[in-house]
DNA sequence: TTCGTCTATCGTCGATAGGCGATTGATGCG
DNA sequence: CGCATCAATCGCCTATCGACGATAGACGAA
């Protein structure tokens, strides 16, 4: 079963800025929760930041919890599955299906940006 | 080797519209050229669709080989690796990304919504 | 209770995207 | 050659996005 085109097209929405790319790489990178710091990382303001966390909550990408003062940001990455299923349909069948480095996602090296 | 944030969200940005999606899965499901049999298939103008053609053309996700009066448009979905190293790369330690059978596109778990 | 901090929302502005019709350029056919 | 067809481009308009500052709400600490 493929979701349907509208929601491939939110999900690749929820993506197509980079601020949001980088909201996702900071929280793929905090073991732990996560809240104002985002905006200091960015370097814009508070607002937008928020517009951009409300936008990746609404796609479903990351989740929001109430903790204490703070909120704690957390990835979602299972709401990407229908949008890298339809990537990886696009493949050939005789094409690669993952690059060497995203199979093992368990650790990571320093040569991360 | 990952792709840099205005790379990534270039990427989604081509897929980030259902008429885009819905050409990605013509060009896919058509064995051989296609040409403006899109615009019938899409019910929009045919300027509109050439633009979204452009832009996926511009995104490197598809190649377009004039074709005598017509023209070859075929998918390039290697262009769309750096985007999905990103999503399988957000996916937490606690899942294997790529599983040798899981490599096929119904790699998805039960949380889907 | 009052204060300070953190997040969400509102209003507004400029920039961009998306849609269309009309036009133009290229190509093959009669 | 002249015509028909297909794709690309142009100009225009509307809708949405992205950014910001200002404000409001929620919560813990004093």
């Amino acid at each position: 079963m493929q979701a349907t085109d509208p929601t491939l097209a939110d999900l690749a929405r929820a993506l197509s800025h980079p601020a949001r790319v980088r909201i996702l790489r900071l929280l793929q990178a905090t073991p732990g929760c996560i809240g104002g710091d985002i905006v200091g990382a960015l370097g814009l303001a508070q607002s937008t930041v928020s517009e951009h966390l409300r936008i990746l909550k609404a796609a479903g990408v990351i989740t929001g919890e109430i903790a204490g003062p703070r909120i704690c940001y957390a990835l979602n990455p299972a709401a990407l599955a229908p949008l890298a299923a339809f990537i990886a349909a696009l493949e050939p069948a005789d094409g690669p299906c993952c690059l060497p480095q995203a199979c093992a996602p368990s650790h990571r090296k320093s040569s991360e940006s």
